[in-house]
RNA sequence: GACCCUAUCGUCUAGCCUGGUCAGGACAAGAGCUUUUCAAGCUCUCGACACGGGUUCGAAUCCCGUUAGGGUCACCA
């Protein structure tokens, strides 16, 4: 039985990097039918914070990895005192009492020696113990290391692949000596090529948003962040970008994962989120929608209709870059006054359309049967008895209507904000 | 500074293991088509094997070095 773990630490946000750590771990698993295990290393008193543990197990289940155990550190701290005063029975370890400490530390000697990381991902690395310092196991506050705790745990968990980020690397050596002097079984190792910021280093919060989170916040699709995420690194070959996750899950192997560091880039992510909202359902995205539409003020919470929303998203949908796009690009079929672009009213109605408004409005007023199709033909032979061009009136009135110069097309416009508001917003025009 | 990792278009990558296809695709950028604006779509353009040595008839691919970037060196995790 094959058993990974992600294991974050609650002392903020589960970030960008963690949650593509998360998802390697989680795929890897579901083709063999392992189990992921979830482990909150929450060791530090001061630091982990119990928002942060929601904040994480929220992120989690968003992005849609489900764990089939979970584990908190700070509820095992009689353990890893019992396998630290092992060692030290054995003579593997010493203590040690520091003048401005509370009470002794527990450490373990590093005995001189060669050691060898076999990784599933780089291939070979050694480590002279020479370079590596007696090892804290016990603070003398009496909690754990991120080390020992982490190796006690591994142990015990029955994890057999450690997959986690490139930046422990240098922490392996430091536990496969541990796991030797236990007499532990070793796990496999995989370390993955971290994520970098545009600028280079790390991704940070200076480079953008880091947290999982502020994606969400910010209109990406949990699937569409994870279709991205798993393209840095990775690639499911036959030049394939857009993925179904359960295809992945097939094709995935962790031995194919590449060992160069990726740059995160939003362009692409803003792409691949287009890509799946155009397909994206309806009906979940209506639901996605209407908390914002209410948080805008743009619908009653008790009192709107969901049909009509839905119906408008239909129409936006093949344009929209993130969920939260609609509220701004749409705002004009729900809001009674219509917020004008100051830009897109000098551009397209500095003119004076009195005389093309009314007879436009005559016409509304007249059809009969107001559909998308008679309300195009209607212009049109309106435009073709003036001897214009349908762009000449097209622009103005999609500005009189929506207060924008973006937006669907301007029949649709009209069909879906009705006969009355399109003839009320076209005579606001005429003089 | 020491130790470790990495190196293909601006970015993500295919190709590397098992040397021999104009180094392929995607995002971005630029141009065009379509058109009713924006988005989408379609077509085209731009654009890379870090450098230097080997090995070889032949190197992006194998070896060595240099350089560059990144990571780690806590009684943080």
């Amino acid at each position: 039985m094959i058993r990974v773990r992600f294991a974050p630490s609650p002392t903020g946000n589960l970030h960008i990097g963690g949650g593509r750590t998360a998802l390697f771990n989680w795929l890897y698993i579901r083709a063999k039918d392992g189990k992921f295990i979830l482990r909150i290393e929450d060791t530090d008193k001061e630091r982990s914070k119990k928002e942060f543990v929601d904040e994480i197990l929220g992120s989690l289940t968003w992005l849609g990895f489900k764990w089939d155990e979970i584990y908190y550190q700070s509820k095992r701290f009689d353990i890893y005192r019992e396998y630290a005063q092992k060692l030290l029975k054995e003579g593997k370890a010493y203590t040690e009492k520091l003048p401005d400490k509370p009470g002794e530390a527990i450490i373990f000697k590093v005995m001189p020696q060669k050691i060898k990381i076999k990784d599933l991902i780089r291939g070979d690395i050694e480590f002279d113990a020479e370079n590596i310092k007696d090892q804290v196991l016990m603070k003398s506050d009496g909690t754990p290391t991120y080390n020992f705790a982490c190796v006690v745990d591994d142990a015990l968990m029955n994890i057999t692949h450690v997959i986690r980020g490139d930046d422990h690397i240098s922490n392996t050596p430091k536990q496969i000596l541990l796991y030797e002097a236990l007499g532990l079984p070793l796990p496999a190792f995989a370390h993955l090529p971290l994520i970098m910021g545009m600028e280079g280093g790390r991704l940070s919060k200076r480079t953008g948003a880091t947290a999982i989170s502020d994606y969400r916040k910010m209109g990406y699709l949990p699937e569409a962040l994870v279709n991205y995420l798993l393209l840095l690194s990775w690639a499911p070959g036959e030049d394939r970008e857009v993925i179904d996750i359960n295809e992945a899950i097939k094709l995935f192997d962790i031995t194919d994962v590449n060992k160069t560091a990726a740059t995160f880039d939003l362009k692409k992510l803003d792409w691949m989120n287009n890509q799946y909202l155009k397909s994206a359902d309806s009906e979940k995205l209506t639901d996605d929608i209407i908390p914002m539409l209410i948080e805008a003020k743009c619908i009653d919470k008790d009192n709107f209709d969901r049909g009509y929303v839905l119906s408008l998203v239909k129409l936006f949908q093949p344009r929209l870059a993130h969920v939260n796009d609609f509220v701004d690009w749409a705002d004009f079929f729900f809001l009674k006054e219509v917020k004008m672009d100051p830009v897109a009213q000098a551009k397209c109605l500095s003119k004076d359309f009195s005389k093309e408004f009314a007879l436009f409005v005559q016409r509304l007023d007249a059809l009969q049967d107001f559909t998308v199709e008679n309300i195009e033909k209607c212009f049109r032979d309106m435009m073709a008895e003036l001897g214009l061009e349908a762009k000449v009136l097209i622009h103005p009135i999609r500005v009189a209507l929506t207060g924008k110069t973006i937006g669907p097309g301007l029949f649709e416009v009209i069909y879906h904000l009705g006969k009355e508001r399109s003839k009320e917003r076209l005579q606001k025009w005429i003089r």
